[in-house]
DNA sequence: TGACGTCTACGGCTAAACCCGTAGAGTACA
DNA sequence: TGTACTCTACGGGTTTAGCCGTAGACGTCA
């Protein structure tokens, strides 16, 4: 059986659903460019092949605007980072969100201004839900 | 560029730490029987395949007990679990902890039980650092 | 018209993830 | 001794991720 098709778009096709979720569509040329900043020389066809398979996994759409092509994301950002927090807590977590919290508290190493963001995240939350 | 060694273990191998974590130090046999009672007939060869694999990458260990080998895990839980929460809010959430439980509250439907638990979570968490 | 540049389509490459089968050595038991 | 079983070692197979190069179409500008 072959390695199985994870569902979850993989590290580098989330850099590029973030770009396009930050800036909204843009050409392949521009996604590389923006990919390009953290200083790894992508080629030009490196991106836009990438960005085709995530076309056929319907990650992107793409139009045509005059020659080239326009990408955007098909996937709201909420939704994908959600399946992923989700997809993490049912692998590592036991389904349980309350253990990955606990596991962010406990295990990793968090710097106080972290901490009291996140106290102050769970009670404007709880805040929120009272109505 | 070949695809980047992702340094955390697969979904493959975090269910065979999952299972060594749980109940110790195990043989290929053994491990092979947990695993599939999850209903996925995975061959004996598959499973020790997979196990060495991880012995290379520093995931495991195994001694000689007989003329078998015992595999026990060589990274703790807390450590493998915390990299794979590090790895995700630097990949998804740009570093930021809060942003990821800010996420979790907002964006995916947590049962009020689960709600409530991970509040006392934190509230005993702030009351432990407090000493 | 010709030189140049950019775009798409296509195919190919390496490595990882996951899956197995087979061979050969060792053990156990009748 | 012979049969049956189990273990390791080894190699192979498929799919995906990520990376490119090249060919051919098309546009621009001198």
């Amino acid at each position: 059986m072959p390695r199985p098709s994870h569902d979850q778009p993989t590290p580098g096709e989330l850099e590029i659903l973030k770009i396009l979720w930050d800036v909204g569509p843009l050409s392949g040329r521009d996604v590389m460019e923006r990919l390009n900043e953290d200083g790894r020389g992508r080629a030009y066809t490196s991106v836009t092949s990438l960005m085709n398979v995530m076309v056929e996994k319907r990650l992107l759409k793409r139009k045509p605007d005059g020659r080239a092509f326009v990408y955007s994301a098909a996937v709201p950002r909420k939704k994908a980072l959600g399946n992923l927090l989700n997809d993490l807590i049912g692998r590592a977590f036991e389904g349980s969100a309350n253990d990955l919290v606990a596991h962010l508290l406990n295990e990793t190493q968090l710097s106080n201004e972290e901490l009291t963001e996140i106290r102050k995240t769970i009670s404007a939350d709880r805040k929120k839900r009272q109505h």
